[in-house]
DNA sequence: GATGAATGAGCGTTCATTCAT
DNA sequence: AATGAATGAACGCTCATTCAT
């Protein structure tokens, strides 16, 4: 366990650096430098800054995913799954400031596009699966509105991302009672 | 009326390449270049790479603000004013796809949290001010839910940003009915 | 006329450190250094290391080309042509050392194999042209022996190659009687 | 008996990667990894990349040495030790390309160069002191031509090598004929 | 003795900006 | 006013070498 150390703060220093300052905003050797290790031992863990970029992003998808299946009951009420789905993405931003301005860099940037495609696909497994069934069964069951798919999840995360953004750049604050009214509102965008 | 004919090819130069491959693909030199001038002109009309970044995004702003209010009418139902709005702008991203697919750039860079932040404070004249105004008085009028201004605005823009992205990216086509659709769904977001 | 002088000053510079030290010794700082240019100005002349190289050698090659038929007699005697080239060759490399040991590094690398395949074969215009040409003539009038023109070719420059490099490196003094006699002796080597 | 084991690995390895490659194909890390060795146990056998490439052209040379002596009769006619010697290392080129290419590589160096200096001055044993012997006895019995021992040491390799280098290469196919009738070549060259 | 993770100087190359013309 | 050649700092990346284990 004491080797994934480096590439722990490797990862870890790339995330604060693009989070803030962006691609741009993140040499490599400043990467180290704040990793505190020197410029060419990131490349033992990376092959290049496109593929530490990519497992980066993988990294924080990979702990959103987690924690949004967490206390999921795939047996609750419809209405109730949203929620639920809705309130553990938009905390998860909050409380992951770095992940939530991280994975707007990414998404908008070549790899965030051909990412995005994958994942609406069905290519690729990723954090929106859970989304994804329980939007296609809603619409099966005529809970929903009769909307394409990506229209419907555009209704449910557009503001979801756009209220995330708000809150960690100090525009507005966002409380537990906040949260649970905006995604009502969601709610209301996309239910028949 | 010879100067601005320059700056206008330069500004146009600026705003393909960037659109379409990032401020990274959009060396100076190449924006001089696809606008038929010297390297050294462009900074005859702008002091310096973000100057023109800064200004490109303004002379968007100002379009979009002009398209946005023609056929307004003030004195139309709440409704049909937001409908309006909605569409008028929906409409613009998908017809001007370089514009919006610039203004993704710019908002996903430090230049742009800080107009966001103006616009928002009011501090900024800005295509948004119809917005507020409209969002001002729905809430006054109790038309609107009860949420701040900040959020009204995410829950209202966000899915159109994400839907102008996903028809522009060939992730889905929109078409007048499903415009109009999903500015509905976007109104019963808000609405009380 | 003005604009070379920076594109003659980076190929001198060039020739210099690589003939002295190889391509290894010669990083694209020191080049531009000794040429009195900053770093990027070498790549307004040439795309490249790669291109920078291959266009020295092709500059060496016109220049050795040009000399080797001055005053080359088509008309003359077999035996007198063929001592001409010899000589002019042999003195070419004695009065440009630089140029040999240029040429050296430049045959042992990638770049030289492809280049020595396509003059075999004929499918570049070269040096060896009129050499190529003499010996197929010489092959066909029974004045050579009845070897592959490849061999013929070792025969005659393979020690013309070596005495130079021995004259530039100061094993011995090439002086005029002894380029004629090693000449000769080439001639023998290939001669019926 | 298990150390040298090692010291062959990476003198193998390095051979195939040089030869194949050049120097700047042939990084420690490589070595090590095709030698079946850590990278830092290179350093145990040689002191640095340099030292192990010198000592690399030392362990060719010797081997060559040792088969160009093989059958060697030094009281037979000057001639017959003349092809004898010449198709000896011919032989050895074709049959050990690896070896070949590597010795190219090698005098194409700094290095290079200080070993033919101390060759040609008697001060190094070497692969040529046959030859050596040879030619000075060839000299004052009168049976080589009245010429510098450099000159007539180039007359006689400069082909070999060239022929060889051609044949590695795949330009010609060297068969025992044609090897035995170059040689012939060669003795035309530098006999009186 | 053997390892291979770690290093950091050095490489080829790009590009925002300047300035002589 | 307009140019575009020239610049050099900064980038991503490589690799000979070291040293703690």
């Amino acid at each position: 366990m004491t080797k994934p150390d480096k590439r722990d703060e490797i990862i870890r220093s790339a995330l604060e650096l693009i989070a803030e300052h962006g691609f741009h905003g993140a040499p490599m050797a400043m990467v180290a430098e704040r990793a505190g290790v020197g410029a060419g031992t990131i490349y033992r863990y990376f092959e290049n800054k496109d593929v530490l970029i990519n497992e980066l992003y993988g990294e924080i998808e990979g702990k959103m995913q987690q924690l949004l299946m967490e206390g999921y009951a795939a047996d609750a009420p419809f209405r109730a799954r949203f929620l639920h789905l809705g309130t553990a993405l938009l905390r998860y931003f909050i409380e992951h400031p770095l992940d939530f301005r991280y994975l707007e860099q990414f998404h908008n940037s070549p790899y965030g596009v051909a990412v995005r495609r994958d994942k609406l696909l069905g290519n690729r497994e990723g954090g929106c699966n859970a989304f994804k069934e329980l939007f296609e069964q809603g619409t099966a069951q005529q809970v929903l509105k009769d909307l394409p798919l990506v229209i419907l999840f555009d209704l449910a995360f557009g503001p979801l991302l756009a209220a995330a953004r708000d809150h960690i750049l100090g525009f507005i604050h966002l409380d537990k009672q906040l949260i649970t009214r905006t995604i009502e509102a969601c709610w209301d965008a996309v239910r028949r």
